[in-house]
RNA sequence: GCCGAGGUGGCAGAAUGGUUAAUGCGACGGACUGCAGAUCCGUUUCCUGGGGGUUCGAUUCCCUCCCUCGGCUCCA
Protein backbone atom coordinates (compact mmCIF):
# COMPACT_ATOMS: atom_id res chain seq x y z
CA UNK A 1 0.00 0.00 0.00
CA UNK A 2 1.34 3.28 -1.37
CA UNK A 3 1.32 6.33 1.81
CA UNK A 4 -1.39 8.73 1.08
CA UNK A 5 -1.86 12.18 2.26
CA UNK A 6 -5.02 13.65 2.50
CA UNK A 7 -6.59 16.82 4.20
CA UNK A 8 -8.93 16.13 7.65
CA UNK A 9 -11.29 19.03 7.93
CA UNK A 10 -12.01 17.95 11.69
CA UNK A 11 -8.25 18.44 12.48
CA UNK A 12 -7.65 20.82 9.25
CA UNK A 13 -4.40 19.36 8.58
CA UNK A 14 -2.81 16.76 6.12
CA UNK A 15 -2.57 13.39 7.72
CA UNK A 16 -1.38 10.02 6.51
CA UNK A 17 -3.89 7.95 5.97
CA UNK A 18 -4.39 5.30 8.17
CA UNK A 19 -7.44 2.67 7.57
CA UNK A 20 -9.06 0.98 10.62
CA UNK A 21 -8.57 -2.43 8.98
CA UNK A 22 -6.10 -2.47 6.65
CA UNK A 23 -6.11 -2.89 3.50
CA UNK A 24 -9.61 -2.05 3.86
CA UNK A 25 -10.84 1.82 3.30
CA UNK A 26 -14.40 2.50 3.93
CA UNK A 27 -15.62 5.30 1.94
CA UNK A 28 -18.79 6.98 2.78
CA UNK A 29 -19.80 10.13 0.46
CA UNK A 30 -22.96 12.47 0.87
CA UNK A 31 -24.87 11.82 -2.47
CA UNK A 32 -27.65 13.07 -4.12
CA UNK A 33 -31.35 14.46 -2.97
CA UNK A 34 -32.51 13.66 -6.74
CA UNK A 35 -35.99 16.09 -6.29
CA UNK A 36 -34.59 18.10 -9.75
CA UNK A 37 -31.58 17.43 -12.96
CA UNK A 38 -28.08 17.01 -11.23
CA UNK A 39 -26.06 20.49 -12.31
CA UNK A 40 -22.46 20.92 -12.99
CA UNK A 41 -21.51 21.92 -9.92
CA UNK A 42 -22.66 18.19 -8.25
CA UNK A 43 -20.50 16.58 -10.75
CA UNK A 44 -17.37 17.98 -9.14
CA UNK A 45 -17.72 16.79 -6.33
CA UNK A 46 -18.93 13.07 -7.04
CA UNK A 47 -15.92 12.89 -9.96
CA UNK A 48 -13.75 13.88 -7.27
CA UNK A 49 -14.05 11.15 -5.29
CA UNK A 50 -14.79 8.55 -7.89
CA UNK A 51 -10.79 9.32 -8.10
CA UNK A 52 -9.95 9.08 -4.81
CA UNK A 53 -11.56 5.28 -4.70
CA UNK A 54 -9.90 4.65 -8.38
CA UNK A 55 -6.52 5.79 -6.68
CA UNK A 56 -6.95 3.99 -3.25
CA UNK A 57 -7.21 1.13 -5.21
CA UNK A 58 -4.23 1.05 -7.11
CA UNK A 59 -2.30 2.11 -4.53
CA UNK A 60 -3.20 -1.30 -2.62
CA UNK A 61 -6.07 -0.59 -0.46
CA UNK A 62 -9.10 -2.33 -0.68
CA UNK A 63 -12.06 0.32 -0.98
CA UNK A 64 -15.95 -0.29 -0.32
CA UNK A 65 -17.58 2.68 -1.77
CA UNK A 66 -20.79 4.12 -0.33
CA UNK A 67 -23.50 7.00 -1.57
CA UNK A 68 -26.49 7.09 0.22
CA UNK A 69 -29.66 8.36 -1.71
CA UNK A 70 -31.84 10.90 0.12
CA UNK A 71 -35.11 9.82 -2.05
CA UNK A 72 -37.47 11.72 0.75
CA UNK A 73 -37.21 14.93 2.34
CA UNK A 74 -38.93 17.96 2.14
CA UNK A 75 -38.35 19.36 -1.47
CA UNK A 76 -38.86 15.63 -3.10
CA UNK A 77 -42.62 15.77 -1.37
CA UNK A 78 -42.85 19.42 -2.17
CA UNK A 79 -42.16 18.82 -6.51
CA UNK A 80 -43.93 15.68 -6.05
CA UNK A 81 -47.15 17.71 -5.80
CA UNK A 82 -46.90 20.16 -8.08
CA UNK A 83 -46.16 17.29 -10.67
CA UNK A 84 -48.94 15.39 -8.90
CA UNK A 85 -46.58 12.29 -8.86
CA UNK A 86 -45.42 9.99 -6.10
CA UNK A 87 -42.66 11.14 -4.46
CA UNK A 88 -40.66 7.96 -4.16
CA UNK A 89 -40.88 7.72 -7.72
CA UNK A 90 -40.25 10.92 -8.38
CA UNK A 91 -36.77 10.36 -6.35
CA UNK A 92 -36.49 7.22 -8.49
CA UNK A 93 -35.81 8.78 -11.54
CA UNK A 94 -34.39 11.66 -10.89
CA UNK A 95 -31.36 9.28 -9.19
CA UNK A 96 -31.69 6.93 -12.35
CA UNK A 97 -30.87 9.98 -14.60
CA UNK A 98 -28.18 11.07 -12.39
CA UNK A 99 -27.06 7.39 -12.60
CA UNK A 100 -26.86 7.50 -16.52
CA UNK A 101 -24.74 10.60 -16.26
CA UNK A 102 -22.54 9.23 -13.81
CA UNK A 103 -22.28 6.78 -16.19
CA UNK A 104 -21.00 8.74 -18.93
CA UNK A 105 -18.82 10.29 -16.65
CA UNK A 106 -16.91 7.09 -15.81
CA UNK A 107 -17.79 7.36 -12.40
CA UNK A 108 -17.50 3.65 -11.83
CA UNK A 109 -15.97 3.00 -8.43
CA UNK A 110 -19.16 3.38 -6.21
CA UNK A 111 -20.40 -0.35 -5.07
CA UNK A 112 -23.51 0.67 -3.19
CA UNK A 113 -26.20 3.22 -3.81
CA UNK A 114 -28.54 2.66 -0.55
CA UNK A 115 -31.85 4.50 -0.36
CA UNK A 116 -32.92 6.06 2.59
CA UNK A 117 -36.20 4.65 2.64
CA UNK A 118 -34.75 1.61 2.96
CA UNK A 119 -33.27 1.92 6.03
CA UNK A 120 -36.22 2.98 8.16
CA UNK A 121 -36.03 0.16 10.64
CA UNK A 122 -32.21 1.22 11.38
CA UNK A 123 -33.14 4.67 11.50
CA UNK A 124 -35.97 3.79 14.27
CA UNK A 125 -33.28 1.64 16.32
CA UNK A 126 -31.19 4.47 16.16
CA UNK A 127 -33.83 6.84 17.68
CA UNK A 128 -34.77 4.31 19.78
CA UNK A 129 -31.06 4.21 21.08
CA UNK A 130 -30.88 8.53 21.70
CA UNK A 131 -34.33 8.41 23.51
CA UNK A 132 -33.37 5.84 25.93
CA UNK A 133 -29.83 7.52 26.43
CA UNK A 134 -31.16 10.78 26.81
CA UNK A 135 -29.98 12.70 23.28
CA UNK A 136 -33.44 12.89 22.17
CA UNK A 137 -36.92 13.60 23.23
CA UNK A 138 -39.95 13.37 21.32
CA UNK A 139 -42.71 16.12 21.15
CA UNK A 140 -45.66 16.77 19.34
CA UNK A 141 -45.31 13.40 17.07
CA UNK A 142 -42.19 14.89 16.09
CA UNK A 143 -38.31 13.18 17.43
CA UNK A 144 -35.78 15.94 17.85
CA UNK A 145 -32.37 15.74 19.15
CA UNK A 146 -30.96 17.91 21.84
CA UNK A 147 -28.14 19.18 20.74
CA UNK A 148 -26.77 20.78 24.21
CA UNK A 149 -26.48 17.04 25.51
CA UNK A 150 -23.63 16.46 22.92
CA UNK A 151 -20.63 19.09 24.28
CA UNK A 152 -18.94 18.61 21.09
CA UNK A 153 -21.66 19.60 18.89
CA UNK A 154 -19.23 22.09 16.46
CA UNK A 155 -16.14 20.75 16.70
CA UNK A 156 -16.19 20.18 12.60
CA UNK A 157 -17.40 23.23 11.74
CA UNK A 158 -16.22 25.48 14.33
CA UNK A 159 -19.65 26.76 15.07
CA UNK A 160 -20.97 27.51 18.27
CA UNK A 161 -24.01 26.61 19.08
CA UNK A 162 -25.37 29.69 20.73
CA UNK A 163 -24.11 32.01 18.02
CA UNK A 164 -26.70 30.22 15.36
CA UNK A 165 -29.09 33.16 14.75
CA UNK A 166 -32.54 32.25 15.70
CA UNK A 167 -34.77 33.08 13.50
CA UNK A 168 -32.62 33.58 10.48
CA UNK A 169 -33.81 30.52 8.45
CA UNK A 170 -35.25 28.65 11.22
CA UNK A 171 -38.62 29.58 11.96
CA UNK A 172 -38.91 29.12 15.34
CA UNK A 173 -40.44 26.06 16.97
CA UNK A 174 -42.14 25.48 20.12
CA UNK A 175 -41.68 22.23 19.92
CA UNK A 176 -37.99 22.00 20.38
CA UNK A 177 -36.29 22.83 23.64
CA UNK A 178 -33.63 25.10 21.43
CA UNK A 179 -33.81 26.40 18.27
CA UNK A 180 -30.31 24.70 17.39
CA UNK A 181 -32.47 21.08 18.31
CA UNK A 182 -32.78 19.44 15.00
CA UNK A 183 -35.59 16.84 13.60
CA UNK A 184 -35.04 13.10 13.64
CA UNK A 185 -38.64 11.67 12.70
CA UNK A 186 -40.61 14.05 11.46
CA UNK A 187 -44.51 13.46 12.38
CA UNK A 188 -46.48 12.56 9.28
CA UNK A 189 -48.80 14.55 7.20
CA UNK A 190 -51.40 13.69 5.44
CA UNK A 191 -50.72 12.14 1.75
CA UNK A 192 -46.96 11.64 2.46
CA UNK A 193 -45.25 8.81 2.40
CA UNK A 194 -45.19 7.77 6.51
CA UNK A 195 -44.52 4.77 8.62
CA UNK A 196 -45.44 3.28 12.01
CA UNK A 197 -42.96 4.33 15.22
CA UNK A 198 -43.04 4.39 18.70
CA UNK A 199 -43.99 7.78 18.27
CA UNK A 200 -46.29 7.65 15.66
CA UNK A 201 -46.22 7.95 11.83
CA UNK A 202 -43.70 10.05 10.47
CA UNK A 203 -40.55 9.57 8.28
CA UNK A 204 -36.80 9.92 8.83
CA UNK A 205 -35.11 13.32 9.28
CA UNK A 206 -31.91 14.15 6.86
CA UNK A 207 -29.21 13.84 9.36
CA UNK A 208 -29.86 10.28 10.45
CA UNK A 209 -30.17 8.11 7.78
CA UNK A 210 -26.54 8.37 6.90
CA UNK A 211 -25.79 7.23 10.24
CA UNK A 212 -27.97 4.51 10.15
CA UNK A 213 -26.97 3.56 6.45
CA UNK A 214 -23.12 3.73 7.87
CA UNK A 215 -23.60 2.13 11.53
CA UNK A 216 -24.96 -0.87 9.40
CA UNK A 217 -22.62 -0.87 6.72
CA UNK A 218 -19.35 0.02 8.31
CA UNK A 219 -19.92 -0.36 11.60
CA UNK A 220 -19.69 2.52 14.43
CA UNK A 221 -16.40 3.54 13.39
CA UNK A 222 -15.08 4.01 10.05
CA UNK A 223 -12.52 5.53 7.32
CA UNK A 224 -13.31 8.18 5.15
CA UNK A 225 -16.41 10.57 4.53
CA UNK A 226 -16.79 12.78 2.13
CA UNK A 227 -19.12 15.31 0.79
CA UNK A 228 -19.31 19.10 -0.92
CA UNK A 229 -18.39 21.53 1.68
CA UNK A 230 -21.37 22.88 2.08
CA UNK A 231 -22.45 19.80 3.91
CA UNK A 232 -20.18 20.49 7.11
CA UNK A 233 -22.63 22.36 8.62
CA UNK A 234 -25.22 21.39 9.88
CA UNK A 235 -25.36 18.01 7.90
CA UNK A 236 -21.61 16.32 8.75
CA UNK A 237 -21.59 17.79 12.85
CA UNK A 238 -24.86 16.48 13.04
CA UNK A 239 -24.12 13.05 11.55
CA UNK A 240 -21.14 13.22 14.41
CA UNK A 241 -23.54 14.07 17.27
CA UNK A 242 -26.21 11.10 16.53
CA UNK A 243 -23.61 8.45 15.78
CA UNK A 244 -21.13 8.92 18.51
CA UNK A 245 -24.27 9.71 21.10
CA UNK A 246 -26.01 6.97 19.65
CA UNK A 247 -22.89 3.93 19.92
CA UNK A 248 -20.92 5.56 22.86
CA UNK A 249 -18.07 5.45 20.19
CA UNK A 250 -15.63 8.20 18.75
CA UNK A 251 -14.83 9.28 16.32
CA UNK A 252 -17.00 8.35 13.86
CA UNK A 253 -15.18 8.98 10.89
CA UNK A 254 -10.95 9.17 10.97
CA UNK A 255 -11.16 11.94 8.07
CA UNK A 256 -13.27 14.25 6.68
CA UNK A 257 -12.60 14.92 3.52
CA UNK A 258 -14.83 18.15 1.93
CA UNK A 259 -14.95 19.26 -1.69
CA UNK A 260 -14.83 22.59 -3.14
CA UNK A 261 -17.42 24.27 -4.73
CA UNK A 262 -17.97 25.37 -8.20
CA UNK A 263 -19.08 28.85 -8.44
CA UNK A 264 -20.75 30.17 -10.82
CA UNK A 265 -18.64 33.84 -11.50
CA UNK A 266 -19.77 36.10 -9.70
CA UNK A 267 -22.90 34.80 -8.70
CA UNK A 268 -24.18 31.88 -6.86
CA UNK A 269 -25.75 28.78 -8.58
CA UNK A 270 -28.99 28.01 -7.22
CA UNK A 271 -32.05 26.96 -8.21
CA UNK A 272 -33.75 29.62 -6.46
CA UNK A 273 -32.19 32.42 -9.05
CA UNK A 274 -32.86 29.73 -12.22
CA UNK A 275 -29.16 29.94 -13.03
CA UNK A 276 -28.10 26.54 -12.72
CA UNK A 277 -26.42 25.13 -15.23
CA UNK A 278 -27.68 21.43 -16.20
CA UNK A 279 -24.99 18.59 -16.56
CA UNK A 280 -26.91 16.71 -19.06
CA UNK A 281 -26.17 19.71 -21.40
CA UNK A 282 -22.85 20.19 -20.70
CA UNK A 283 -22.01 16.48 -21.44
CA UNK A 284 -24.10 16.56 -24.32
CA UNK A 285 -22.37 19.52 -25.79
CA UNK A 286 -18.96 19.08 -24.47
CA UNK A 287 -18.85 15.35 -23.75
CA UNK A 288 -18.08 13.71 -20.15
CA UNK A 289 -14.39 13.23 -20.61
CA UNK A 290 -14.00 17.50 -21.00
CA UNK A 291 -15.99 17.29 -18.03
CA UNK A 292 -13.95 15.39 -16.08
CA UNK A 293 -10.88 17.08 -17.33
CA UNK A 294 -12.26 20.32 -16.23
CA UNK A 295 -13.30 19.42 -12.85
CA UNK A 296 -9.69 17.66 -11.80
CA UNK A 297 -7.53 20.44 -13.37
CA UNK A 298 -8.00 22.02 -10.04
CA UNK A 299 -7.12 21.06 -7.05
CA UNK A 300 -10.07 19.11 -5.39
CA UNK A 301 -10.56 21.75 -2.43
CA UNK A 302 -10.17 25.35 -4.25
CA UNK A 303 -13.43 27.18 -5.02
CA UNK A 304 -13.77 26.72 -9.32
CA UNK A 305 -14.72 29.90 -11.21
CA UNK A 306 -17.31 28.44 -13.50
CA UNK A 307 -17.32 31.48 -16.32
CA UNK A 308 -20.17 30.08 -18.47
CA UNK A 309 -18.92 31.17 -22.09
CA UNK A 310 -15.22 30.12 -21.55
CA UNK A 311 -15.30 27.13 -18.55
CA UNK A 312 -15.74 24.26 -20.89
CA UNK A 313 -14.27 25.61 -24.34
CA UNK A 314 -11.06 26.44 -22.95
CA UNK A 315 -11.04 22.55 -20.89
CA UNK A 316 -12.05 21.11 -24.60
CA UNK A 317 -8.88 22.82 -26.23
CA UNK A 318 -6.73 21.87 -23.86
CA UNK A 319 -8.23 18.22 -23.71
CA UNK A 320 -7.95 17.80 -27.30
CA UNK A 321 -4.34 18.94 -26.79
CA UNK A 322 -3.65 16.98 -23.93
CA UNK A 323 -4.38 13.32 -25.68
CA UNK A 324 -3.38 13.94 -28.68
CA UNK A 325 -0.19 11.72 -28.93
CA UNK A 326 -1.75 9.09 -27.01
CA UNK A 327 -4.87 8.99 -29.56
CA UNK A 328 -2.20 8.59 -32.39
CA UNK A 329 -0.40 6.10 -30.61
CA UNK A 330 -4.18 4.50 -30.46
CA UNK A 331 -5.43 4.70 -34.07
CA UNK A 332 -1.82 2.81 -34.71
CA UNK A 333 -2.46 -0.07 -32.65
CA UNK A 334 -5.75 0.01 -33.01
CA UNK A 335 -4.82 -0.58 -36.78
CA UNK A 336 -2.05 -2.64 -36.27
CA UNK A 337 -2.30 -4.68 -32.74
CA UNK A 338 0.05 -4.29 -30.19
CA UNK A 339 2.47 -6.96 -32.03
CA UNK A 340 2.97 -4.89 -34.87
CA UNK A 341 6.92 -5.10 -35.31
CA UNK A 342 9.07 -1.76 -35.61
CA UNK A 343 11.73 0.08 -34.03
CA UNK A 344 12.48 0.47 -30.28
CA UNK A 345 11.92 4.45 -29.26
CA UNK A 346 15.45 5.98 -27.96
CA UNK A 347 15.79 4.22 -24.61
CA UNK A 348 16.13 7.33 -22.47
CA UNK A 349 12.31 8.12 -23.38
CA UNK A 350 11.16 5.21 -22.48
CA UNK A 351 12.83 5.09 -19.40
CA UNK A 352 11.28 8.54 -18.73
CA UNK A 353 7.83 6.89 -19.32
CA UNK A 354 8.43 4.75 -16.67
CA UNK A 355 10.09 7.53 -13.81
CA UNK A 356 7.04 9.61 -15.20
CA UNK A 357 4.10 6.86 -13.73
CA UNK A 358 5.88 7.18 -10.43
CA UNK A 359 6.37 10.72 -10.11
CA UNK A 360 2.57 10.62 -10.78
CA UNK A 361 1.57 8.47 -8.22
CA UNK A 362 3.72 10.32 -5.76
CA UNK A 363 1.96 13.64 -6.44
CA UNK A 364 -1.48 12.07 -6.77
CA UNK A 365 -1.02 10.11 -3.12
CA UNK A 366 -0.10 13.78 -2.22
CA UNK A 367 -3.36 15.33 -1.30
CA UNK A 368 -5.21 13.92 -4.37
CA UNK A 369 -3.31 16.44 -6.49
CA UNK A 370 -4.85 16.23 -9.75
CA UNK A 371 -4.29 19.20 -11.12
CA UNK A 372 -0.16 18.91 -10.33
CA UNK A 373 -0.54 15.72 -12.14
CA UNK A 374 -2.41 17.19 -15.01
CA UNK A 375 0.83 19.43 -15.38
CA UNK A 376 2.79 16.37 -15.94
CA UNK A 377 0.96 14.71 -18.51
CA UNK A 378 1.18 18.20 -20.41
CA UNK A 379 5.00 17.38 -20.08
CA UNK A 380 4.68 14.57 -21.38
CA UNK A 381 2.41 15.46 -24.36
CA UNK A 382 4.83 18.01 -25.06
CA UNK A 383 7.90 15.35 -25.09
CA UNK A 384 5.93 13.22 -27.27
CA UNK A 385 5.18 15.88 -29.47
CA UNK A 386 8.61 15.86 -31.22
CA UNK A 387 8.62 12.06 -31.61
CA UNK A 388 5.37 12.07 -33.60
CA UNK A 389 6.01 11.70 -36.61
CA UNK A 390 8.18 9.08 -35.98
CA UNK A 391 5.43 6.86 -33.87
CA UNK A 392 4.73 4.51 -37.23
CA UNK A 393 7.88 2.99 -37.49
CA UNK A 394 7.94 2.09 -33.87
CA UNK A 395 6.83 -1.20 -32.23
CA UNK A 396 3.79 -1.86 -30.90
CA UNK A 397 6.29 -2.44 -27.78
CA UNK A 398 7.32 1.00 -27.68
CA UNK A 399 3.82 2.58 -28.37
CA UNK A 400 2.63 0.64 -24.98
CA UNK A 401 5.43 1.99 -23.37
CA UNK A 402 5.01 5.17 -24.84
CA UNK A 403 1.22 5.02 -23.83
CA UNK A 404 1.79 3.91 -20.00
CA UNK A 405 1.15 7.57 -18.39
CA UNK A 406 -1.76 8.01 -20.07
CA UNK A 407 -3.08 4.50 -19.12
CA UNK A 408 -2.16 5.53 -15.77
CA UNK A 409 -4.38 8.63 -16.11
CA UNK A 410 -6.99 6.79 -17.38
CA UNK A 411 -6.85 4.03 -14.61
CA UNK A 412 -6.81 6.84 -11.81
CA UNK A 413 -8.50 9.89 -13.14
CA UNK A 414 -10.85 7.98 -15.31
CA UNK A 415 -9.45 10.65 -18.17
CA UNK A 416 -8.70 9.00 -22.17
CA UNK A 417 -11.20 7.11 -22.15
CA UNK A 418 -12.19 6.51 -25.63
CA UNK A 419 -15.99 5.72 -26.91
CA UNK A 420 -16.86 2.83 -28.36
CA UNK A 421 -17.80 4.60 -31.52
CA UNK A 422 -14.43 5.11 -32.55
CA UNK A 423 -12.37 3.63 -35.06
CA UNK A 424 -14.01 0.19 -34.45
CA UNK A 425 -16.86 -0.65 -35.91
CA UNK A 426 -18.05 -1.02 -39.39
CA UNK A 427 -16.21 2.73 -40.07
CA UNK A 428 -12.87 1.09 -40.16
CA UNK A 429 -14.02 -1.18 -43.38
CA UNK A 430 -15.40 2.07 -45.69
CA UNK A 431 -14.07 5.21 -44.34
CA UNK A 432 -9.96 3.99 -45.88
CA UNK A 433 -11.89 2.95 -49.09
CA UNK A 434 -13.09 6.43 -49.18
CA UNK A 435 -10.29 8.30 -48.19
CA UNK A 436 -8.02 6.55 -51.35
CA UNK A 437 -10.49 7.54 -53.44
CA UNK A 438 -10.32 11.25 -52.08
CA UNK A 439 -6.45 11.00 -52.33
CA UNK A 440 -6.85 9.90 -56.12
CA UNK A 441 -9.22 13.21 -57.05
CA UNK A 442 -6.88 15.42 -55.09
CA UNK A 443 -3.79 13.36 -57.23
CA UNK A 444 -5.30 14.34 -60.61
CA UNK A 445 -6.22 17.95 -59.36
CA UNK A 446 -10.10 17.20 -59.23
CA UNK A 447 -10.76 19.05 -55.37
CA UNK A 448 -14.29 19.20 -56.37
CA UNK A 449 -14.89 15.40 -55.74
CA UNK A 450 -12.13 15.46 -52.96
CA UNK A 451 -14.00 18.08 -51.43
CA UNK A 452 -17.31 16.26 -51.83
CA UNK A 453 -16.49 12.64 -50.48
CA UNK A 454 -15.11 14.61 -47.43
CA UNK A 455 -18.25 16.23 -46.66
CA UNK A 456 -20.17 13.49 -46.94
CA UNK A 457 -18.48 11.76 -44.69
CA UNK A 458 -18.47 14.78 -42.46
CA UNK A 459 -21.86 14.45 -42.57
CA UNK A 460 -22.38 11.42 -41.33
CA UNK A 461 -19.62 12.07 -38.19
CA UNK A 462 -16.74 11.14 -40.18
CA UNK A 463 -14.24 13.84 -39.87
CA UNK A 464 -10.81 13.91 -42.11
CA UNK A 465 -7.96 15.76 -41.46
CA UNK A 466 -4.64 16.12 -43.81
CA UNK A 467 -1.43 16.14 -42.29
CA UNK A 468 2.16 15.57 -43.27
CA UNK A 469 1.51 11.85 -42.63
CA UNK A 470 -1.92 11.27 -45.10
CA UNK A 471 -5.34 11.60 -43.77
CA UNK A 472 -6.33 10.78 -40.55
CA UNK A 473 -9.88 10.46 -39.48
CA UNK A 474 -12.09 9.88 -36.20
CA UNK A 475 -15.66 9.81 -36.14
CA UNK A 476 -17.19 12.21 -33.68
CA UNK A 477 -20.73 11.68 -34.83
CA UNK A 478 -22.67 14.25 -37.12
CA UNK A 479 -21.96 17.83 -37.38
C1' G B 1 -23.32 39.30 13.13
C1' C B 2 -20.94 34.31 13.79
C1' C B 3 -18.28 29.96 11.47
C1' G B 4 -15.54 28.15 7.29
C1' A B 5 -12.92 28.35 2.49
C1' G B 6 -10.41 31.51 -0.78
C1' G B 7 -7.92 36.23 -3.15
C1' U B 8 -1.60 34.38 -7.92
C1' G B 9 -0.46 37.05 -15.27
C1' G B 10 -6.00 38.98 -20.20
C1' C B 11 -8.65 34.19 -18.25
C1' A B 12 -8.55 29.35 -15.63
C1' G B 13 -5.31 27.48 -12.13
C1' A B 14 -0.64 24.88 -9.36
C1' A B 15 3.57 25.29 -6.29
C1' U B 16 7.44 26.95 -2.98
C1' G B 17 11.06 30.21 3.39
C1' G B 18 15.79 31.57 -1.48
C1' U B 19 18.68 31.47 -8.75
C1' U B 20 14.14 33.17 -14.70
C1' A B 21 6.51 31.64 -9.74
C1' A B 22 4.20 25.65 -12.98
C1' U B 23 0.56 24.01 -16.54
C1' G B 24 -3.30 25.17 -19.86
C1' C B 25 -6.46 28.65 -22.58
C1' G B 26 -6.24 33.10 -25.18
C1' A B 27 -3.30 36.65 -28.04
C1' C B 28 0.68 37.83 -31.54
C1' G B 29 4.42 36.23 -35.28
C1' G B 30 6.12 32.23 -38.37
C1' A B 31 6.06 27.07 -40.75
C1' C B 32 3.04 23.50 -43.26
C1' U B 33 -1.57 23.29 -46.73
C1' G B 34 -5.17 23.21 -53.36
C1' C B 35 -8.74 24.68 -49.54
C1' A B 36 -10.47 23.71 -44.64
C1' G B 37 -8.94 21.95 -40.28
C1' A B 38 -5.39 20.18 -37.33
C1' U B 39 -0.45 20.29 -36.04
C1' C B 40 4.50 22.29 -35.28
C1' C B 41 8.08 26.41 -33.87
C1' G B 42 8.73 31.16 -31.45
C1' U B 43 6.96 35.38 -28.39
C1' U B 44 3.60 36.81 -24.41
C1' U B 45 11.28 39.18 -19.50
C1' C B 46 6.82 44.30 -16.03
C1' C B 47 1.36 38.49 -12.21
C1' U B 48 1.23 36.37 -5.60
C1' G B 49 -5.53 41.80 -2.59
C1' G B 50 -3.81 46.41 0.98
C1' G B 51 -0.85 47.52 5.41
C1' G B 52 2.33 45.97 9.29
C1' G B 53 5.61 42.10 11.60
C1' U B 54 9.22 37.74 11.95
C1' U B 55 13.65 36.56 8.79
C1' C B 56 19.91 37.46 5.75
C1' G B 57 15.61 36.51 2.44
C1' A B 58 8.14 35.74 2.11
C1' U B 59 4.05 34.98 -2.60
C1' U B 60 4.80 31.05 1.33
C1' C B 61 4.95 31.97 8.52
C1' C B 62 2.27 35.70 12.15
C1' C B 63 -1.14 40.05 12.96
C1' U B 64 -4.64 43.34 10.86
C1' C B 65 -7.79 45.38 7.16
C1' C B 66 -10.45 44.90 2.50
C1' C B 67 -12.90 41.79 -1.05
C1' U B 68 -15.22 37.07 -3.01
C1' C B 69 -17.60 32.46 -2.14
C1' G B 70 -19.98 28.87 1.13
C1' G B 71 -22.71 27.71 5.79
C1' C B 72 -25.90 29.45 9.90
C1' U B 73 -31.51 23.55 9.81
C1' C B 74 -33.14 22.36 1.55
C1' C B 75 -27.99 22.56 -0.72
C1' A B 76 -22.34 18.40 -4.00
Amino acid sequence: MRRVALYDSMTRSVRVLAPIQPPRVGLFVCGLTPYDEAHIGHARTFVFFDVVARALTRWGYRVFSVQNVTNLDDKIIARAGELDEDPLLLAERHFLAWLFLAGRLGIRSVNYYPRATDYVPEILAQIQALVDRGYAYPSQGSVYYEIAKFPRYGALSGQRTEALRPGARVEVDDAKRAPGDFVIWKAATPGEPSWESPWGPGRPGWHIEDTAITLRLFGPRYDLHGGGLDLIFPHHESEIALAEAATGESPLVNYWMHGGLLNLAGEKMSKSLGNVYSLRTAIDEFGPMVLRFYYLNAHYRSPLEFVRAESLPEAREAYARLVLPSDRIAEILDRDGAERPGAEGPPELLERAEDLVERLDTTLADDFNSREAIALLFGWTRELTEHLDRFPSYSGDTLAALQEPYDWASETLGLFERSSTGRAGAWAQVVPIAIAARARARARGDFAEADRIRDELSAVGVHLEDDAAGTRWDFSGPK
